[in-house]
DNA sequence: AAGCCCTTTTAACCTTACATTAACAAAAAT
DNA sequence: ATTTTTGTTAATGTAAGGTTAAAAGGGCTT
């Protein structure tokens, strides 16, 4: 068994500071790749599958919640941490609202940072067992290939989904057959339950559905006040 | 619609801090156990389910580490969240160690509390896929699928069942060939027993024999004045 | 900055699903 | 006999969901 390091994406740009906490966390076993700023920290997520990304607030171009924003419409399960310049709340908030998984103020204690990361892969390793490599399914006739975004009908031409749809056919189909509680896929996908963001999930429902209708083996049925239930027949 | 509110388990032996802590998350549509200190704390937390437990580090017999070890040992995956008094890095640390989820210093911002318990809960929402086979029923030649709310007759079309449908036949199949007596249903279900909710339960009753008289075999039958029985020839 | 494209949200309107209540009939208990 | 409980059907009001279109927002191009 080959033991693989965790990757890291730290994306800080104050240089110093930037070094020697790369350097503080490689010294811990642990895989870190270094961008400058948000631009460059985008363009270096969407080479590489990370783990963790650990995002300064406070940057030239490209602030830390817009980069965030970013990272999660590619991928709504990896776990941000923010590093804001002191207590302020308002950025508390607004990186939670992005869906943070923690935040932490500067200055900070290394050995505090080095805790939260390993809470966060733990609970990382609880939840990934099975849906680690869960992004290509098979729903009837179609081919969703979540990574990449597309659905394909009899291995014809790929339709090109939004992130939305994208997200809300693979909660779908990882409970195919089951049901998919509504409040699932508004607190992983939306991030909040209220009356405008689950009218919002519905819009989506009915554009699934548009293009679920190739194969009439295929539908999308609701279980009032519950959820949904993705079912081939 | 019927809402299921979350469960938090709160364990603060300030008595001021605590009640108005309580009435906050109370506010915000949390169902809050309060216990002022650790014994309480897990005498409560034994003899219920909680989405959330909060422990106040500093609390007199047992503090809030004691505690959170005791509940890991029982529960392995319950959020925790701590209170520490202030920015102390030995007690983040050994927070951590027994496994907490986040830490929080006191004093902290109400918002910024509620937004890690939305954080902490969406991350749980994910994991909590789980499993079907003590919501599925034979019941004569029908299948209850009370998931899913359906009534399947010899494997043939499933017919969906309402929410109340659903869960009353569900009751009875509990009880099955034995009394399922009124109260039993009103309160569980309705969660009131009043002249209304048992005209409305009585409603449901002719409801469900009406689904069930495919199968001559399979009746319910009323004890009066005591409640109904499922019965299987 | 203006315009365009893509995505998402909001609004509107309509349909379906559900739970409750009323009304009256039938059984059972007193 | 008459009061109470149960059986059943239908009517009503409300909430949830289906669908389409328009508005809003963001990025990108010119």
């Amino acid at each position: 068994m080959e033991e693989q390091k965790k990757k890291i994406l730290l994306v800080e740009d104050d240089p110093n500071f930037g070094i020697i906490l790369k350097d503080y966390l490689m010294m811990n076993d642990y895989d870190v790749v270094h961008a400058k700023n948000g631009m460059e920290g985008f363009e270096k997520f969407k080479k590489d599958d990370y783990d963790l990304c650990i995002l300064d607030v406070m940057m030239p171009y490209k602030d830390g919640f817009t980069l965030a924003k970013e990272i999660r419409e590619k991928n709504t399960d990896v776990p941000i941490v923010f590093l804001t310049a002191k207590t302020m709340k308002e950025d508390v908030l607004k990186g939670y609202k992005v869906g943070a998984d923690d935040y932490l103020n500067k200055p900070f204690d290394s050995e505090v940072l080095l805790m939260k990361i390993k809470a966060i892969m733990q609970r990382k390793a609880t939840e990934t067992i099975s849906d680690s490599k869960q992004f290509e399914f098979k729903i009837g006739r179609f081919d969703l290939n979540s990574k990449l975004r597309f659905l394909k009908f009899d291995g014809g031409d790929p339709v090109k989904l939004s992130p939305k749809e994208n997200e809300l056919l693979r909660l779908l189909a990882l409970h195919e057959n089951d049901l998919m509680p509504r409040e699932l896929a508004l607190t992983k996908i939306w991030r909040d339950d209220n009356y405008f963001t689950s009218r919002s999930m519905d819009v989506y429902i009915a554009k699934l559905r548009k293009y679920l209708k190739l194969d009439e083996k295929v539908e999308i049925l609701n279980i009032h006040g519950e959820g949904f239930r993705l079912v081939v027949n």
